[in-house]
DNA sequence: CTCTTGATCTTCT
DNA sequence: GAAGATCAAGAGC
């Protein structure tokens, strides 16, 4: 393990200007696990709510910084055209995984929300690595925690998730997910990566956090 | 630091 | 054929 313990209590942000998760989580224990009632919302609900949270596979993973939401109403999310063989779990029931092949090379991860048919799902943006950093580390090929796991195809590839792992659900292992302890501060921005629709405010992340894919404007 | 490019799978035109 | 919810390496400033 390699967190890096405060060396003052986290709720003075004068000596700690950008405290991390993993540094809130040192003094909560992980909150409940999160069960597929927790997906079956808004989609606009549940990806704000997922900031904070604790993401592991296999026992490995951390805490969730960045998510982005997509819903079948827009225009960049795949379900926008209907099913496909790709994309056939986000029409499905919520709290499944839905993992799809980017760029031909990379592999992302997100979770499906809302109800049967809405074809909603949060996108696994960045991840702060808090647990099994050694093989994040090796799977990654890369030593910098930061450049672990900031950005969607890091996330799968310092977790291992590839297609075998589509459909899964996720309160059962390999996967485990637990409520953040409390309520972050979070901020919203436009999506990273699209070209269409561009414009709309659906990508959430930990304000300040050192982990992200990239910083929030401002 | 920013910008460009190649890698190469799935879907859509 | 072209585009895409990406990443890493290399060139240039």
């Amino acid at each position: 393990m390699n967190i890096t313990f405060p060396d003052h209590p986290v709720w003075l942000p004068e000596r700690i200007p950008c405290p991390q998760m993993a540094d809130l989580l040192s003094l909560a224990p992980l909150g409940r696990p999160l069960t597929k009632k927790f997906f079956a919302r808004s989609v606009h609900e549940v990806a704000p709510d997922l900031i904070g949270a604790t993401l592991l596979v296999d026992g490995v993973g951390g805490i969730i910084v960045e998510v982005e939401a997509y819903h079948h109403t827009d225009p960049a999310a795949h379900s926008y055209r209907g099913p496909t063989p790709r994309n056939m779990v986000m029409f499905g029931p919520p709290g499944f995984l839905y993992v799809y092949r980017s760029y031909g090379i990379h592999w992302c991860m997100n979770f499906v929300c809302e109800k049967e048919g809405s074809a909603s799902a949060v996108l696994v943006r960045a991840i702060e690595p808090t647990h099994g950093i050694a093989a994040m580390r090796r799977r990654r090929r890369q030593q910098d925690e930061r450049m672990l796991c900031s950005g969607p195809g890091k996330v799968c590839e310092a977790l291992a998730v590839s297609n075998k792992h589509n459909t899964l659900v996720l309160d059962a292992p390999p996967i485990a997910l637990y409520a953040r302890p409390r309520k972050p501060d979070i901020v919203a921005g436009i999506r990273i990566g699209i070209t269409k629709a561009v414009e709309l405010p659906w990508r959430y992340g930990l304000r300040g956090s050192r982990f992200l894919s990239k910083p929030f404007p401002g």
